[in-house]
DNA sequence: ACCCGCACCTGTAAGC
DNA sequence: TGCTTACAGGTGCGGG
């Protein structure tokens, strides 16, 4: 479910819940979403959270002993603190809540934390490093700018010689990091592109206008806390849903009339994702004709 | 080198 | 009321 909007509202609300806590005990519940240093002492037990970082969609708990932390949501991943009753507990949890690690933490102040990841669908999970250093080289260093700091060059340099269509290149993380179905298919909008437009035949002044219109989409996004969809399921770390969705232009709409123009907006599939948008405010070029 | 299609997993909602 | 099917915010792999 998460993209970098929700991604960062849960990196925010960690900041007010944990950071300067010490971990003082942690429980592995399935080990195998944990890669790393095995066993629950390897998650940050017995340091204290010194900053919480994030690139694109992944987010990382740092402690300062240098120890490093990251969170993948995947799909259905969460993470949420509630006051602890006391020390001992960790739990209980159901299994069928899909609980998977826990973490007590004790604040400055005295007060306990319990912090739980769940993940139902299991694609995201946790990853230790024993540096922030070596967290960023082994596996951050594979993704591309962040969405949100991304200049107009660097994307211009992905979509160059890309033939692929234009949104399957803003869903490739190694070319920008952060922009997932939901965030592509508004900033697309934002900008009057077509998500089905050869990439290499964007031109320079259209890539600053898709720059600048995903980097506002990304930031009114992180503004409303996110997108929490019909199902539920996305909250930050104090349960709070997010309110963007209101705001969607086209994802989610398929079928439904262009709020610009009225038209019906198309749904296809675009990159193996379903894609909405609307084919007169975001019109294709039209083909240069054979000049003869 | 690049790009597509699919697998990974569970839950939910819609259709019969 | 069931059972079956399709689909969902992401990634990583094999193979064309």
């Amino acid at each position: 479910m998460p993209e970098l909007p929700e991604v960062e509202t849960v990196r925010r609300s960690l900041e007010r819940a944990i950071l300067g806590a010490r971990v003082e005990r942690a429980a592995l519940h399935r080990a195998d979403v944990l890669t790393g240093d095995a066993g629950p002492d390897g998650l940050l037990v017995g340091a204290r959270i010194a900053s919480l970082a994030r690139h694109g969609k992944h987010m990382a708990i740092v402690a300062d002993d240098g120890r490093a932390l990251e969170i993948h949501l995947g799909m259905s991943g969460a993470v949420r603190c509630e006051a602890a009753r006391d020390a001992e507990s960790l739990g209980p949890w159901e299994a069928s809540e899909h609980v998977h690690a826990a973490w007590l933490l004790r604040a400055s102040s005295g007060a306990r934390v319990l912090m739980r990841f769940s993940d139902p669908r299991r694609f995201g999970g946790l990853w230790t490093f024993p540096s922030e250093a070596a967290l960023r080289a082994e596996r951050w260093s594979r993704l591309g700018p962040d969405a949100l700091t991304i200049g107009a060059e660097d994307l211009a340099a992905g979509l160059r010689g890309a033939r692929r269509a234009l949104k399957a290149v803003l869903l490739d993380q190694t070319v920008i990091a952060g922009v997932g179905n939901i965030y592509a298919d508004e900033s697309l909008f934002a900008a009057r592109l077509s998500p089905v437009r050869s990439a290499r035949g964007v031109r320079g002044e259209e890539v600053g206008r898709l720059r600048d219109a995903i980097v506002a989409t990304l930031c009114r996004a992180v503004e409303a806390g996110g997108s929490t969809l019909r199902d539920g399921g996305y909250a930050d770390a104090a349960g709070a849903e997010g309110a963007y969705q209101a705001s969607h232009a086209v994802y989610g709409r398929g079928g439904e009339t262009c709020r610009e123009c009225g038209r019906r907006l198309r749904t296809a599939v675009v990159g193996g994702r379903t894609t909405v948008w609307c084919a007169r405010c975001q019109a294709a070029p039209a083909r240069r004709r054979p000049v003869g």
